[in-house]
RNA sequence: CGCGGGGUGGAGCAGUCUGGUAGCUCGCAAGGCUCAUAACCUUGAGGUCCCGGGUUCAAAUCCCGGCCCCGCAA
């Protein structure tokens, strides 16, 4: 099929690349706008639009999607099916109705479970056994559209976003083509979701990431998983930023939340609202990641010290 | 020119403001103690204080230039 696609993200650019591999035709690649980032004020060009320009394809990066300059070259691409992967957007009905067969989604979550923008995340925030990857239409209304094809998989109780999402982007691509093939050969049929089932898995921010050492010790352990690679559990030590990038959960706990219970070389014990959390992995604002023992090696642990006052 | 922190024995850090014998925790080596131990005691090895200039009687410390690392913000 004559395909345009959409995305952003690096996982959007795995399933690019294997959509460049078959024998679909990709006419153009749209992605967001390349963005000052990084330290300096460097421009960083997104995932797709490298991998596309590796690959000879043509690339629009508009601004605003309801550019009508955008519109029109997306229509001269002609294409008779648009692939969105993490496009990051939107989408007008005039683009969603552009194509014969529609706007075609993949969508990291077993819908209608976490529908929204960061169903990676939430799926090991929640704890979940299995998550997935869903392929569907694009309707109006976010991840509400009929499903084509779903496939599960199960999560390791070690799961961060991040190696999720590692295991999820191949998955999505695979099933991407099925569905490609499904839709061509006409063996696919879409099914409505039922939105009684739906939840809804928020766009991260910044702030989600700092620890409430209320919570249970298995539920911080589980946001740190979670926060994995981004925005990162962190709290605060002597004044100061303290990002925990690898965690583990004890059992018993008698001592305030927050409250540092033990530090020595198995580790840094905190207290929690419930069972005590072990910081195997963290790092200090403007320092490198380094174990607990190391960074207790540096630090001097005073009787009482604890967690969360700035 | 987005804001800021840092580069000190193998690791993590203090010391830099107020120049003057390089310090702490850990690791390592040897010895001791112990039924025994990642425990404890003693002793020891190990450092171009990122690089290059400058100021000074004297620079880890002050000044100029460079390289590398990191946090924030995007």
């Amino acid at each position: 099929m004559r395909i345009v696609f959409m995305g952003t993200p690096a996982v959007a650019a795995i399933s690019l690349e294997r959509l460049l591999n078959s024998e679909h035709t990709v006419a153009g690649v749209v992605t967001q706008p390349d963005r000052p980032a990084g330290r300096g004020q460097k421009s960083i060009a997104a995932p797709v639009r490298k991998t596309a320009e590796q690959h000879g394809v043509p690339v629009s990066a508009p601004e605003k999607v309801r550019d009508p300059a955008f519109l029109g070259a997306l229509g001269a691409w002609a294409p008779e099916i648009i692939v969105v992967v993490a496009y990051g957007r939107i989408l007008p009905r005039s683009i969603l109705e552009l194509a014969p067969h529609g706007c075609l989604n993949v969508h990291y979550s077993l819908l209608p479970k976490y529908r929204g923008a960061a169903p990676v995340a939430w799926a090991v925030i929640n704890g979940e056994a299995k998550s997935g990857v869903t392929t569907m239409h694009l309707v109006e209304k976010m991840d509400a559209g009929p499903i084509l094809l779903q496939r599960e998989i199960a999560l390791a109780a070690d799961e961060t976003t991040a190696s999720l999402q590692a295991k999820l982007a191949p998955v999505g691509a695979e099933l991407l083509l099925e569905t490609l093939a499904g839709i061509e050969a006409g063996t696919v049929k879409p099914k409505e979701q039922d939105d009684a089932q739906a939840t809804y898995a928020p766009m991260l921010k910044k702030e989600d990431g700092l620890v409430d050492w209320h919570l249970p010790a298995r539920a911080i352990e589980r946001r740190v998983r979670g926060f994995n690679p981004w925005p990162t559990a962190y709290s605060h030590f002597n004044g100061q930023m303290l990002k925990i990038h690898r965690a583990k959960v004890e059992s018993a706990t008698s001592a305030a939340p927050g409250e540092i219970v033990r530090a020595d070389r198995d580790g840094l014990w905190v207290a929690t609202g419930e069972g005590v959390l072990g910081l195997v992995e963290v790092q200090l604002e403007n320092r490198k990641r380094v174990s607990a023992s190391e960074f207790l090696n540096g630090v001097r642990i005073e009787k009482g010290a604890h967690f969360g006052a700035a």
